[in-house]
DNA sequence: CTGTTAGCGCGTTCAT
DNA sequence: ATGAACGCGCTAACAG
């Protein structure tokens, strides 16, 4: 019912093959021939057969990446900048190197996270881009581990982005750790001794990770015997901002400043401190993470952490198309940048 | 080199139409020979070969979500509702429904548009859902409608969310013209007078329709007169909001409103009045559009028209898999409900 | 440079 | 209920 290959052979004259040659671009064909192909081809609105394609020459146009959450920014971002990276190569002519990119969105979920996966396993794609936060419970780590395992054995190539090393695939790590450490440090060096902590969910790793570098900064200046108690989880949302800081203030209503582990978070904790009468940041002081858009626009603008997530999307989008060398040792770590600005200032007196 | 059917017919000694045959649930098999071969298919770790199995069906399990920009919630929280829907029908054990959402961010490009399209044509798509406004250019208009009647002719269901209806489209029409009349029409009821408006991009859809229905509130009042001078378009992005409040405000000092084409330019417009010292609501009123998750939380809270996003995209997945019945006419128009605020109030007096 | 040949892995008749 | 055989549309050898 289609066009197919062999339609636009016929009206060309010439052998399938050579019209799979013509279109693919990387065999060598007289220019006539080549003209009166494309001619033909544009003729029919021949459209090639992915699937046909993919199963003769074993290989897939397509890549899949993984996302917590494509409504978040902090995801959306990085999926575009991958997905921008997968047009045609600069030097090539040919419709050769388009590649599309498949987004998911897990949810979080690690069940998801494994359907989409064995989804794309399917499809026999050619990379994978695993974005956010890993879920940590042991059996689900396995299971990832084996899976991805699987994905790089049979040809498809993983790369993981904000999210910890695993063995086969290349990793753009996110220094999560460090950056949460110098913001907390940011605030100590304030002035500040009772601060709050906002994290986000437990059993992930960028949760642990940001926590534990809050705890650095705070063992470092001997203020931790209080840290667990003024640590709340929740979700990586503005409500459970909001939620977790009307709990914070219950534990303690004399803190001077409140460490969010996201942006996203920090508004929340915003507006809860404004609802329960205290000013930003005469008050008390609020911090983030990511620097997302917003961020900088916020009333006060918000002191955080960047990270170069469009950056970083770019280079999982390099990577996995095998256009960008790995870096040493297969992991690279990303820094994030404290970003200083309005809403963190000195604690009130007294 | 990969697991192929046969391998796992050789193990569960049957053949290999058995095992697609109880793979894809469709077909009577007797439970013994069914056991054998899912615990080959388990010991194997067969994997479906997805290119092949397209082939040989004539279907594919792709659906294209086509957005401007996926880094924009407005988008983010669209083509996350779509997936949603993308699992398994409730009903079915098999693996038979589960398709494959692709995400593409056009970055507002009508040739990206284009490209994506036939990317997805190529691949066979089973459905093609498009977001967003569309390109106005006569030309452009015309290849997509062209590309779109093409997909439809081969099978591919198309579906329209938040853009202008085409022929064999299902579409989901956001009322643009009426909210943003609404809008304007508060800002009037509140006593404005002299009212900014900061439009989106020329020649697209959306933008045409917000600004259409802001003039006819303008108009119902008798304020069109400068209607004209007190228009500066942008992209649909915060910079521009901020660029265009400083020429408004170079173009009329006095203006006690403005209304932004959508939120994301507002929290532009909210910083630059405020880098004029103008306070809002007190000095000058301002309003968005399509009420993302930020603009509650934003100081003020921001007065905006409530689109339903995540409804729509719910809807759109549905209607793209043929889960739920077409509207009458395959136009469906989604309202859009007025969040009255706190950055809208009277205008001072004098 | 071009045509011929032979699969790629699976779904689907048609028999049995 | 199961198996054998064919073909989906294309690419990759191999000739020439």
């Amino acid at each position: 019912m289609a066009v197919t290959l062999a339609d636009v052979a016929a009206r060309a004259r010439v052998s399938a093959a050579t019209v799979s040659r013509v279109l693919s671009g990387n065999y060598p064909v007289a220019e006539s021939t080549r003209a009166r192909v494309l001619r033909a081809v544009d003729e029919l609105e021949y459209v090639v057969n992915g699937p046909a394609s993919a199963l003769a020459a074993a290989t897939s146009d397509l890549v899949g990446v993984l996302v917590n959450d494509i409504a978040d920014p902090f995801f959306g971002i990085i999926a575009g900048a991958v997905q921008s990276e997968m047009g045609a190569p600069i030097g090539a002519p040919g419709r050769g190197g388009e590649k599309l990119a498949v987004i998911c969105s897990t949810g979080g979920s690690p069940e998801r996270e494994l359907r989409y996966l064995t989804l794309l396993q399917r499809q026999r794609a050619a990379a994978v881009v695993l974005t956010g936060s890993a879920a940590e419970q042991p059996d689900h780590a396995a299971a990832v581990a084996t899976k991805v395992s699987r994905l790089a054995a049979s040809g498809t190539r993983v790369v993981l982005c904000g999210r910890p090393p695993l063995e086969d695939a290349v990793t753009l790590a996110f220094d999560n750790r460090g950056g949460a450490r110098r913001l907390t440090e940011h605030l100590v060096t304030l002035g500040h001794r009772r601060i709050g902590y906002v994290a986000g969910p437990a059993e992930r790793t960028t949760t642990r990770h940001r926590l534990e570098g809050h705890r650095a900064a705070l063992a470092g200046a001997g203020l931790d015997g209080d840290a667990e108690r003024l640590t709340v989880h929740g979700l990586y949302d503005r409500p459970s901002g909001y939620d977790a800081t009307l709990e914070l203030l219950r534990r303690d209503s004399g803190l001077t400043a409140i460490v969010a582990a996201n942006d996203t978070i920090a508004l929340g904790v915003c507006a809860a401190l404004r609802d329960r009468g205290r000013r930003i940041p005469e008050d008390v002081s609020v911090a983030g993470f990511d620097d997302l858009p917003f961020s900088a626009d916020a009333v006060p603008s918000l002191t955080t952490v960047r990270l170069p997530l469009h950056e970083a999307g770019i280079r999982a989008g390099r990577l996995a198309l095998g256009r960008e060398p790995q870096p040493p040792g297969g992991v690279a770590m990303v820094r994030g940048e404290l970003m200083a600005r309005s809403s963190t200032t000195p604690p009130p007196r007294g």
